[in-house]
DNA sequence: CACTCGTGGCC
DNA sequence: TGGCCAAGAGT
């Protein structure tokens, strides 16, 4: 990828490049924080990590990684490991199809790749889970290559240095910023350089409320002091009206009610009541819908009599429809 | 391309 | 207190 070479703050002019750099690192050597992923040489480690970070902290994660490589130590262990205990070790943590996808791509890169994760992001980049960032987070951080990396710290620190954003929540297209991001990768010390970015997004350049007056950039950065919150959403309709439970938070209320039946199966109709505190047709149509998704998805296995193309149109009683967690 | 996918902390 | 947010990916 080539800079445009246009008006980019700073995108043509290799001095102001290289003070910010300098700047950057700089802050970087003071204020890192000491992260067990963070400067090692398995692949593997920095591939669950990755995973693990997915719209998810990094204090969250400090809860988990350390136990599921102890758990999991390589691929060749998480490949051999059975989706039950892949979902009961991810417990806690969120977004139960990473742990699949994960899960999935271990078994791929053990099938084809002899147990060692690829260092091209072409071809890691056609396994599950991952797109373009962990595709080059992997490669930069295992394999020490020279790869850009936009997620959401970068995406918010690229945007406001490179123009004058007005409001906190404003950010230029994703596109732009991987240009952006490109263009500004120092020749060598990238790997400090896009850990960095990311630790001064989450402590300097925050969503909310950034710390513009002490930011090491602020003489650089055309959005230092100008940013304000972003404006309320006013309620539209009645005051009371109340949002719709969305349905991953049931999805993963099923998840963990299953991961605690211990390996025993658990009846639908105990999973109403533990979901639902007013329980009619509708609770009932609602729970048939999460369970079929939650089946595609490969997350649990329904144990019934017939086998119908979909649990929506199960007409039995609750009870005697009986399911676990994946095998 | 807008929507979906968990969980918990934050102000 | 509830809406927003967090090392994104898949559809």
């Amino acid at each position: 990828m080539i800079s445009q070479g246009d008006s980019a703050a700073f995108g043509p002019d290799l001095s102001r490049r290289r003070i910010l750099h300098r700047r950057v690192l700089r802050w970087y050597a003071r204020h890192r924080r000491a992260l067990p992923w963070r400067d090692i040489d398995d692949p593997y480690c920095v591939m669950v990590s990755e995973f693990m970070l997915q719209q998810t902290q990094v204090a969250r994660v400090l809860d988990h990684f350390t136990r599921w490589i102890e758990r999991f130590p390589d691929i060749g262990a998480l490949a051999r490991a059975s989706r039950r205990d892949v979902l009961l070790a991810w417990s806690g943590m969120g977004y139960n199809r990473r742990a699949l996808q994960l899960h999935a791509a271990a078994r791929e890169i053990a099938a084809r790749y002899d147990e060692v994760v690829p260092a091209d992001p072409a071809l890691l980049r056609l396994l599950p889970g991952f797109g373009r960032y962990t595709a080059h987070a992997v490669a930069c951080f295992g394999y020490r290559q020279r790869l850009p990396l936009v997620e959401v710290n970068i995406r918010r620190l690229l945007s406001r240095l490179h123009e004058n954003m007005r409001e906190e929540r404003a950010l230029l297209p994703e596109t732009d910023i991987w240009r952006i991001a490109d263009a500004l990768l120092p020749p060598r010390a990238f790997y400090d350089w896009n850990q960095a970015l990311m630790d001064f997004g989450a402590s300097v350049c925050t969503a909310r409320a950034p710390v513009c007056g002490s930011c090491p950039l602020r003489t650089d950065c055309p959005s230092a002091g100008m940013l304000r919150p972003a404006a309320r959403e006013a309620r539209v309709g009645s005051a009371a009206a109340v949002r719709e439970v969305p349905r991953r938070i049931y999805r993963g209320r099923v998840v963990e009610f299953l991961r605690e039946a211990n390996g025993h199966c658990a009846d639908a109709a105990r999973l109403h009541e533990f979901l639902f505190d007013i329980r009619g047709d509708e609770e009932r149509a609602r729970l048939l819908d999460i369970l079929a998704t939650l089946q595609r998805d490969g997350m649990l296995r329904v144990l019934r009599g017939a086998d119908e193309a979909d649990i929506r149109s199960f007409q039995g009683p609750l009870s005697k429809l009986h399911l676990c967690l994946a095998e």
